[in-house]
This record gives structure tokens, C-alpha cells and sequence, in this order.
RNA sequence: AGGACCAUAGCUCAGUUGGUUAGAGCGCCACGUUGACAUCGUGGAGGUCGGCGGUUCAAAUCCGCCUGGUCCUACCA
């Protein structure tokens, strides 16, 4: 083996053969184990977000298969219909200066084939690159054949059910785009905007109560004036009564509109009149619905102004009888400037009152960052109420579980009011609308043109198109656990591994997708989509922030496993940038950061680092120093296992049979062993990757490396032990390091393959992969407690005398003389026992027993329990230094006595506090005052020189 | 406005039903190339557990209020 644990050597190739191999394939026997990656965009490239839920699926996935169960973890890639669409209409103009309506539909849309072809396996490469074992021979695509047959089921089944709607509706609509978005799509962002209040003049000489000719109303969005229909007024408003049922006349556009009585009008806001304009604003559309107004539609999908206005019923049926025209100067500006135009009008014609400025918050598409515009578009909705309903019943009763709990609230929350979900996109990616026209616009539902026809005895010169527009993404996402398994065809594998075990997910996507799919799956299975949903925080950077490329501080995964030069680095998340003007600021933080750039790392260390910070549910802060930490682990790992080959291989290991006797440390070592597999294997249980990671570490570094293998050095180096003891501390030596690396395993996968292979021999144990041993099982019969003792005390004697040579100034190579006294029978005993280990770890020339401690030498002193190790002072110790040192014990130990003292001298403690919990206490008073005294005794005896 | 979560060593984080001398890693200080490892070893310094109040014999842990931070939902004519 290497000097240095080199992980690039070992990684892509033991992925390789295990893929060659066919491990990752489910293996037909055991209970079934399955999880459903969350899809990624197929045109996606690895984010840390992704190495992290990736890290944790891989994990339980590893885990779950050893522990023998049918495992299976489904693959795939999501067709991600905006995002991709954006990224290769983007591209097409960068290389061929085209829109894709230069192209048109089936041009543009065979450009984003060919584009998935060509990029489809970056993300796959990324995921194999992390280790992850999932079954390839079983990777999907939500466009593929198998869903585009999903889809079309589901959408006829809905729509023959009532529960899938056609409609005009106001919705969220996205000018830049060109499409409807659903309300989770939306991101509101506080702006600093101005509040217009208005003066709309009544009509036919009416006045207000205190004479006014006009009313006043205040917008943040003085342009939709064009579309009004009404002016509400508070039903209870005594200002207002007599105005109710009277006229005012739309400035700039001289239509006449109610005044209407709506509670939507608050008496305390401005004026409390207010402007309703149903097409152009959700509140104003519900007072459109109860007070029976017109719709007034002024914009068009580029969210500038119509030549004349739409006027429409609630039931969007057009209306006749509606005044529609509009200024002309209007005409065809842009939404903004529409604005600027009309506040210079309405104050020209001196109207405008006033002008506040105010913080409000706007609605932006979370994908284009344009305004949303509230628009009337003809629009495919899913009611989902009633899918709602088992869907929240299905958490109530614990069928499905979120971990954490508190996740199931927001949930909750979120289902309890849900709205309508508008699935209708006008795009050209994604699953087009099963629905077909004829040309009086009748519509069909149907799996096809064909069964369109069949179904309502339309003959073939009944000209049928097909709708223009694709599904929401998150409608075929939606159906991804059960899709993925043949669905809706029954087949074995859906009967076997559905519903899934665990989701793991982001909490930024339960409402997207994670509450859709309990909706779907339950809707048409019956089933839940899965058992358990894993709900995992962000991955932030150093200093919390969120990762953006805007912001420069994205850390790629892949660059973290195998480093990358700094300029390189810079180069990255400086180039190619929406806002250039920031480059130089996050070229220098970069250099800051990353002086050196960034070391390669490994994808086990990077996984370490990812578990040892998955606390349940929160967001994680990204710590370099940590993945350097785990970087050294695996080192640390690497050379233990060199030391245990250098000393096991081609040497009698116990495999072959022959007398085997188990020194104390080989009790000890396995005994600790057990109770590690039995922390490791709960903490998984409970998604505590954290505990799990933190427990084999501890027991790797500071139980196997710093004390087993130091003490199993004087049994294999050293004369004097016999083949039966050689036999066995080798033998343990090779065990318990290949029950290590299976424990290792499913947390860092290359580097427990890698000497896995050179130690599973050794310990006797034949396989192919350390993929397909067994889970480490604890046998409580190997807990040896007494064997824990006296290793406590050994360590505690070692310990000891390392503290004083510390804080003596004495050279660590130096040897002493070690005096041991004033113990037990026991103690005296387990000096006999340890003599040799003891020398050698704590390099002594001899350790004595003295049975009188009247006759110890002054010397340095420590406790052990009772027991005191003495170094004598003679040539060695500084007389001030061992007073200064023995006066800062005995002020510790006062003020340990002072903390029970004062516990005890409460009578209501004593008489109240559990009587196991007062005897803890007396004895801990004892034992501290037993250490005071010895140590004033010392003190007195140096003193006194 | 409603709600959730968080606040523990310089930094990143553990601390399960209230009883621990409050822990780990990194960083820091001192010493050290003994035959697995300087990506290391040995020892050490460093915390009134955000603040105030309450419950209790006993609070980092339970309750209330406050401050600071993150986020979600809704609304802002």
C-alpha cells in the first residue's frame, strides 16, 4: 500500500467494477428496501445540494442492502420543462441568432432532443463519480415512452372524473415566457414602490357627502385603471351609503362604473374606496365574483396595452354590450411605460391628489425574475380538494411520516388551504395536453386523436388538433414513484417494491412535489407513495449564505473531490455572468478564500463531511475544515490498515486454526467494537448520520489507532509473548478492522472497498465485495466489561505519567522510574498484569509497587482513583513548577467540593432529590475530597524543602 | 400579520425522557521526525450554554417574555 491514502487511484476504479458486476441491481431476495431519487434535470449539471441527498440515499441504500434486504434504488432524470426550454432557446440564439419561432415547434423541440442527448449523462456521470449505487439498467426519464403513457392516464382519468378542468381563469402569468405559472412558482420580493391616489369624478352631478364631485382611490398599479369595472366601498362606511348604486366615470377612458358595497373595501385604508379591476388582480377578481362585475381584460400576453379592451362574464363567455375602447395613445406600450403615461395624464388633467412612496411586495416568476402579471387565459386546473383530502389523512394516521416531525405541519398547513393547481403551460417541453378540438371548439379528453374519435363517434372529416400546450412538469414528477415501476401496468416490480420506502428530499420542494405526489400516488394506486420522507436542509456556504452563482460562492462537489488550481477556480464563477459588473469583488473573496485553491479531497471524504453535518432538518453550513478533518480520517484509516497488514499479512492470523489466547486489549477492543456497531446501526435507524459518522470515528481514531494498536505492539514486537498470543492479538487485529470497514461502508464506499479486499482474507472471510457481506451485527456476549475496566485504568496510569512529563518539562523519550502506591489489592494486581504494556506506552525504565507509602521519594504526583503514580522528583523536577501545579489542582478540587458542599447542605435536596441521586453525590464529595488531601499533602512535603 | 426553526468554546456542530467535573472536529499555545500515519503524536488554554423571569431540591435541557438570525405562508386596493 501507498505511504498516503490517494483516492483518486482507488475511486472510478472500484465504481467500474462494480457496475461491471452488477451490484447495484436488486437482489430478489429479502424484504424490499426502495427509494426514488428526486429526479434531476436531465440537462442539470451536480450541485452540493445534490451531493448531499445523494451522500444520504447512498448511504441507507448501502446500508439496507447489506443488512440483506431487496434493495433497490430507482435512477432517473427529470425533462424540467421551462428550465431546459429557457437553456436551449438561449442557446439556439447564442449559436444561430434564432428564436425557437424562427424555428418552430417541432424544429425547437428536436434542438432540446438533441440537446438531452448530448448533456443527459454530465449529471449521471457526476452521480457515478459520488459513488452512488443505484440500478442503472433501471434509469428513467419522465418523457420517456413508459410516462408519456402514465401521463396520458392520468390526465383522462381526472378529466372523466371531474377532478381536471378547462377554464378562463386569472392566473399567475409570466410576459417573458409567455406562460402560465402555478402560485408556488411565484416569488414575492419586497420592493420600494409608489402609491398613486387618484380623483375618479362621479357621475351625473352626484357629490359626496361633504360635496365633493369625485372620489378618491389609490393604487400601486396606476395602469389597470384602463380595466376597471367598479369602485367598492365598505358596506358599513356611512361616508359612502348614499354612493352606493351610483356611477363614477373611469377617468382617461370615459366608461361609466358602479360603486359597489364589498367588505373588500377597508374603512381604515386611504379614502376606503377602492378601484376593482377583476382581470387584473385576484383580490378584485373574487369582489368581480360576488358583486357580478365584467371582466375587463386591457393587456395582452406581452402584458402590454390592447387596442380595445376584452370584456368577459365569470364564466368567460365574451361580452357584447361593454363599452371596450381605450385612449388610444395607449395602444401597445409596455405595462411600465403604460404606467409613467397615465400618472402624467391623470396629474395633467388634475387628477392626481397625491403620491406616497411605500414598501410593497411584487410577484416574480421564479424562473424568468420578470413581474408576474395577473392575466385571463384559458387554462387546464387540477381541483384538489378532494385529491387533498386523503393525502392529508394519510399523514394524520403515520402511513407516510416526516423526519422531522415538525415538516408535517407546514405540510399540513399547505394542504388544509390548498387552491386550485394550474397544470397548463404554454410551452413546447414537456407532455403535451391529451385534449383535441374541432372547429367549433368543442373539446375531447383522450389517450389519443384516435380514441377521441371513437369515444364520441366523430367521423374522420371532423378536423382534430390537438392542444398547444404541455403539462406543469411537476404533474409527470408527480407520478415518479409508481411511474417509474411500470405503472399502469402491473407489474412485478411495482407489486414489490411500492410503495417505497423513504423519500429524501429538499423542504423546498414539499409543496412542489412531495405533496403532489402523495396526492397522485394515492389517487391511483392506493397506495402511499412512500413510508417516509427524510426532509434534509440547504447546503449553504461558510458564512451561511445560500450557494448562487450570482452571489460567486458556488462550491462544485466534484472540484472539492478532485481540487482544482485557483485560477481555475476564479475562471468558474466568474465567467459567463448575468450581472459581469460583480466579478472582480467574488474574483477577490475567491482568492481570500482559496489562496492555494482547493486540494483534492476524495468523494469518501466529501461524503463524510456531508454526514457528519446532517443534523435532522436543518441547513448545513459547509465547513472546508471539517472535509479536510474527514480527508485525514481516511488517512488515518489508510495507515491502520498498513500497520495491521505490515504486521498480519504472510503471519499466522488464527484463520487456519491453532491455539488463540486474547490479551486484555483484545477483550477490550472488541468489546468496544460491539457496542460501536450496535451506536452506528441505531443512529442510521434514526437518520442520524451525524451520530452514526461521529460514533466509527471515534472508535477508528481514539480507541482502534491511538490505544489498540500501541498496545498490540509490545504483544507482536516485543519477546516474551507466546504463538497463541501473537496468534490472537493478529487475529483481532484483521477482525476487528474488516468489521470496521463493513461499518465504513455505505458512509465511504471506495476506501472500505479498497483495503476491505486486503484484509477480508486475512480475517478469514470470503467474498467478492465488501458491497454484499453482511451489516455488522453486535453479540452482546463479546461486551466485556471488566476488560473496559482495567484498560480504563491502564489508560488512566498513562495518562498520568504523560501529564506529568507535560507539565514537568520533561522530554517524551526520556525514561522514568514510576512508582505506584496506596491502592488497592486490585490495583497492585493489574500492575502485574500490565507491567510491559505499561513501560512501553508511558516509557518507563520501571514501575514499582510500593506498599508503604511512608517511604515514597518526593515526587510528581497524579491519581488514579485511589491509587497515586509517583515520579520522583530527584534531578528531574522543578520545585516551583510542581508547587504551582499542585496549587491550581487542589483550587480545582475546592471548587468541586464547594459545588457538592453546597447541593448537600440543602435539606430539601436531600430530602427530595432521589436517594440514588444523593448517594452520587456523597460518593463524589468523598472522592474529591479523598484527591484534596493527597494533594495538600504533597504540596506540604515540597513546601517543606 | 400568522407560523416554524435556530442562538452552546475563535469557527462548524453534538448534547434522546431535567441530575455530566457541559463534549467533538477545526483553529490556537507548548513539546516532539521511537520502526502505520507530520493528512501525525503528547499535553494544554478556551464556555456565567443569547437576555430576563418562572416551574423545580435541581434547568443548556421544561414554561413565559424579550433580543438577534434564518425560513415558510398570507397580505399590503
Amino acid at each position: 500500500m501507498d505511504k498516503t491514502y490517494q483516492p483518486e487511484q482507488i475511486e472510478t476504479r472500484w465504481y467500474e467494477r462494480w457496475e461491471a458486476d452488477n451490484r447495484f441491481a436488486p437482489s430478489g431476495e429479502g424484504e424490499p428496501f426502495s427509494i426514488m431519487i428526486p429526479p434531476p434535470n436531465v440537462t442539470g449539471s451536480l450541485h452540493m445540494g445534490h451531493a448531499f441527498q445523494d451522500t444520504i440515499m447512498d448511504t441507507l441504500t448501502r446500508w439496507r442492502r447489506m443488512q440483506g434486504r431487496n434493495t433497490l434504488w430507482q435512477v432517473g432524470t427529470d425533462h424540467a420543462g421551462i428550465a431546459t426550454q429557457m437553456l436551449v432557446e438561449r442557446k439556439v440564439a447564442a449559436e444561430e441568432g434564432k428564436s425557437r419561432h424562427d424555428l418552430g415547434r417541432e424544429a425547437f423541440t428536436d434542438k432540446i432532443w438533441e440537446w438531452k442527448h448530448e448533456s443527459g449523462g454530465h449529471i449521471t456521470r457526476q452521480l457515478r463519480r459520488m459513488g452512488a449505487s443505484v440500478d442503472w439498467s433501471r434509469e428513467r426519464f419522465t418523457m420517456d415512452d413508459g410516462f408519456y403513457q402514465a401521463v396520458q392516464e392520468v390526465f383522462v382519468r381526472l378529466y372523466e372524473e371531474d377532478l381536471i378542468y378547462r377554464g378562463k381563469r386569472l392566473v399567475n402569468w409570466d410576459p417573458t415566457l409567455h406562460t402560465a405559472i402555478s402560485d408556488l412558482e411565484v416569488e414575492n420580493k419586497d420592493q420600494q414602490g409608489q402609491f398613486w391616489h387618484f380623483r375618479y369624478p362621479l357621475a351625473d352631478g352626484v357629490t359626496t357627502d361633504d360635496g365633493k364631485d369625485y372620489l378618491v382611490v389609490a393604487t400601486t398599479r396606476p395602469e389597470t385603471l384602463l380595466g376597471d369595472s367598479a369602485v367598492a366601498v365598505n358596506p358599513e362606511d356611512p361616508r359612502y351609503a348614499s354612493l352606493v348604486g351610483k356611477f363614477v366615470e373611469l377617468p382617461l377612458v370615459g366608461r361609466r362604473i358602479p360603486v359597489v358595497a364589498d367588505e373588500h373595501a377597508d374603512m381604515e385604508k386611504g379614502s376606503g374606496c377602492v378601484k376593482i379591476t377583476p382581470a387584473h388582480d385576484f383580490n378584485d377578481y373574487e369582489v368581480g365574483k360576488r358583486q357580478n362585475l365584467p371582466l375587463i381584460n386591457v393587456f395582452s400576453k406581452d402584458a402590454a396595452v390592447l387596442e380595445a379592451a376584452e370584456a368577459f362574464d365569470l364564466q368567460g363567455r365574451p361580452l357584447a354590450d361593454i363599452d371596450t375602447s381605450l385612449p388610444a395613445a395607449y395602444a401597445g406600450l409596455g405595462r411600465f411605460e403604460a404606467r409613467e403615461r397615465l400618472v402624467a395624464d391623470m396629474d395633467a388633467a388634475g387628477l392626481l391628489e397625491q403620491v406616497e412612496t411605500v414598501s410593497n411586495t411584487l410577484p416574480f416568476g421564479d424562473r424568468s425574475g420578470d413581474v408576474i402579471e395577473p392575466l385571463l387565459t384559458d387554462q387546464w386546473f387540477v381541483a384538489v380538494e378532494e385529491l387533498a383530502k386523503p393525502a392529508i389523512a394519510a399523514v394524520e394516521n403515520g402511513d407516510i411520516e416526516f423526519v422531522p416531525k415538525n415538516y408535517e405541519n407546514m405540510y399540513f398547513a399547505w394542504m388544509r388551504d390548498i387552491q386550485d393547481w394550474c397544470i397548463s403551460r404554454q410551452l413546447w417541453w414537456g407532455h403535451r395536453i391529451p385534449a383535441w378540438y374541432d372547429e367549433s371548439g368543442n373539446v375531447y379528453v383522450a389517450r389519443s386523436a384516435e380514441e377521441a374519435r371513437a369515444k364520441h363517434g366523430l367521423t374522420d372529416d371532423v378536423a382534430l388538433t390537438q392542444d398547444e400546450d404541455v403539462l406543469d412538469t411537476w404533474f409527470s414528477s408527480g407520478l415518479w414513484t409508481f411511474g417509474t415501476l411500470g405503472w399502469p401496468e402491473q407489474t412485478p416490480e411495482l407489486a414489490t417494491f411500492h410503495p417505497s420506502s423513504v423519500l429524501v428530499t429538499g423542504f423546498d420542494i414539499i409543496f412542489f412535489w412531495v405533496a403532489r405526489m402523495i396526492m397522485m400516488t394515492l389517487k391511483f394506486t392506493g397506495e402511499v407513495p412512500f413510508k417516509q420522507v427524510y426532509v434534509h436542509g440547504l447546503v449553504r456556504d461558510a458564512q451561511g449564505q445560500k450557494m448562487s452563482k450570482s452571489k460567486g460562492n458556488v462550491l462544485d462537489p466534484i472540484d472539492l473531490i478532485d481540487g482544482i488550481e485557483l485560477e481555475t477556480l476564479v475562471e468558474k464563477r466568474t465567467g459567463n455572468m448575468m450581472q459581469p459588473q460583480k466579478a472582480k469583488a467574488i474574483a477577490k473573496a475567491t482568492r481570500k478564500e482559496f489562496p492555494e485553491g482547493i486540494e483534492p479531497h476524495g468523494t469518501d471524504a466529501l461524503r463524510y463531511t456531508f454526514l457528519s453535518q446532517a443534523t435532522t432538518g436543518r441547513d448545513i453550513k459547509f465547513d472546508m475544515g471539517r472535509l479536510d478533518g474527514y480527508r485525514n480520517f481516511c488517512n488515518k484509516l489508510w495507515n491502520a490498515s498498513r500497520y495491521v497488514l505490515m504486521n498480519a499479512e504472510g503471519q499466522d492470523c488464527g484463520a487456519a486454526g491453532g491455539d488463540v489466547e486474547l490479551s486484555l486489549a483484545d477483550r477490550w477492543i472488541i468489546s468496544r467494537l460491539q457496542k460501536t456497531e450496535a451506536q452506528v446501526t441505531k443512529a442510521m435507524e434514526e437518520f442520524r448520520f451525524d451520530h452514526a459518522s461521529q460514533a466509527l470515528y471515534d472508535f477508528v481514531w481514539n480507541e482502534y489507532c491511538d490505544w489498540y494498536l500501541e498496545l498490540s505492539k509490545p504483544v507482536l514486537w516485543d519477546d516474551g509473548a507466546s504463538d497463541a498470543a501473537k496468534r490472537g492479538t493478529r487475529r483481532t487485529l484483521v477482525r476487528v478492522l474488516e468489521a470496521v470497514l463493513r461499518l465504513a461502508h455505505p458512509m465511504m464506499p471506495y476506501i472500505s472497498e479498497e483495503i476491505w479486499q486486503r484484509v477480508a482474507p486475512l480475517a478469514g472471510v470470503d467474498g467478492e465485495s465488501v458491497m454484499t457481506q453482511p451489516w455488522p451485527q453486535a453479540d452482546k456476549a463479546l461486551i466485556d466489561e471488566a476488560a473496559t475496566r482495567d484498560i480504563e485504568w491502564l489508560k488512566g496510569v498513562i495518562v498520568a505519567i504523560r501529564n506529568i512529563r507535560a507539565e514537568m518539562n520533561i522530554a517524551p523519550g526520556k525514561p522514568l522510574e514510576a512508582l505506584l502506591t496506596k491502592g488497592t489489592a486490585g490495583d497492585s494486581e493489574r500492575l502485574e498484569a500490565n507491567r510491559l504494556f505499561l513501560s512501553k506506552l508511558a516509557k518507563l525504565e520501571s514501575v514499582t509497587w510500593l506498599d508503604d507509602p511512608e517511604q515514597a521519594p518526593l515526587s510528581a504526583t497524579q491519581l488514579v482513583g485511589e491509587m497515586e503514580v509517583l515520579v520522583p522528583m530527584a534531578g528531574l523536577i522543578d520545585k516551583d513548577a510542581e508547587l504551582a501545579r499542585l496549587a491550581k489542582e487542589i483550587e480545582k478540587q475546592d471548587k468541586l467540593i464547594g459545588g457538592i458542599e453546597k447541593k448537600l447542605g440543602n435539606d430539601s435536596f436531600v430530602a427530595k432529590a432521589p436517594e440514588a441521586v444523593v448517594q452520587k453525590e456523597r460518593a463524589k464529595l468523598a472522592d474529591f475530597e479523598a484527591a484534596r488531601k493527597v494533594l495538600v499533602e504533597q504540596r506540604d512535603k515540597i513546601a517543606a524543602l
